[in-house]
DNA sequence: TTGTGTTTTACGACCTCC
DNA sequence: GGAGGTCGTAAAACACAA
């Protein structure tokens, strides 16, 4: 039985079933699918179980020889003019509906990938602002508590100065806490904001906090990955 | 060996361009 | 109108775990 036998068609030239090997740049389990494939039907263990033997003769793979010739016309030019595909086909001994198929097939893998590499960028652009955001509502969080002690404070004090006013002294002492200026703040937190505008660190946070904590958009979870990235990007 | 998931090949429907 | 494009899908070929 001759190997066109064996394909179940007659495109194919039997000088491309001489040798093996792997198409450049392609994924593992490709190249680990096309060794084995390679074995069965090369010098292999001679079964006698050929590839595609029997099968549909419309549904052939190609040859290891035949992919590569098309991956690298591809890599060349995605797109196939008619000349083109008829000289790659009489070369690499295919049809030339089989060239434009393989392309077709090629454009939308490619186009794919190119999709996945895209939400992958985006994906992780998207945690890090999450990573972001929370950071942010702690640090809120935390001034709040600040403010809020502050205040307290500020009562406890004022209440202190009233009480001497009363025994007869002057009214400066509120003064000596900062609070003349009209914003009860002011003693803390603008100096930390200024040094720190938009995403603060350690100064803010302090070395203790936990860069995995709160997280609820996220499921409450996010990889040391996005942090590693997060940080690349000069946000921590 | 078999069930299952993935990859590859092929096709039809529809669209665009010359 | 024909050639070639994308898109969606069927089905064969294949890898691999159980």
């Amino acid at each position: 039985m001759d190997k066109q036998h064996l394909f179940g068609c007659s495109y194919v030239d039997a000088p491309f079933f001489a040798a093996t090997g792997t198409a450049q740049g392609e994924s593992r389990p490709r190249a680990r699918r096309r060794r084995r494939r390679a074995a069965r039907c090369g010098g292999g263990d001679g079964d006698g179980v050929e590839m595609d033997g029997g099968g549909d003769p419309k549904k052939r793979r190609l040859t290891d020889e035949q992919v590569e010739g098309l991956e690298l016309s591809f890599r060349e030019e995605r797109k196939l003019e008619t000349g083109r595909k008829v000289h790659l086909a009489a070369e690499l001994g295919l049809d030339p509906k089989q060239v434009a198929v393989w392309f077709q097939n090629r454009r939308a893998r490619h186009k794919s990938k190119l999709l996945e590499e895209e939400f992958s960028k985006l994906k992780h652009a998207h945690d890090a602002a999450i990573l972001h955001k929370c950071h942010l509502e702690n640090e809120v969080l935390r001034l709040k508590e600040r403010l809020g002690a502050t205040e307290e404070e500020v009562r406890r004090l004022r209440s202190g100065a009233g009480s001497q006013a009363a025994s007869g002294d002057g009214g400066d002492a509120a003064g000596a806490v900062g609070l003349c200026g009209g914003s009860p703040s002011s003693s803390f937190s603008t100096g930390t904001c200024q040094q720190h505008p938009g995403f603060s660190g350690a100064d803010v946070l302090g070395p203790d906090d936990d860069l995995m904590m709160c997280v609820p958009e996220y499921g409450g979870y996010v990889d040391s990955s996005v942090v590693e990235w997060f940080s690349l990007y000069g946000l921590i």
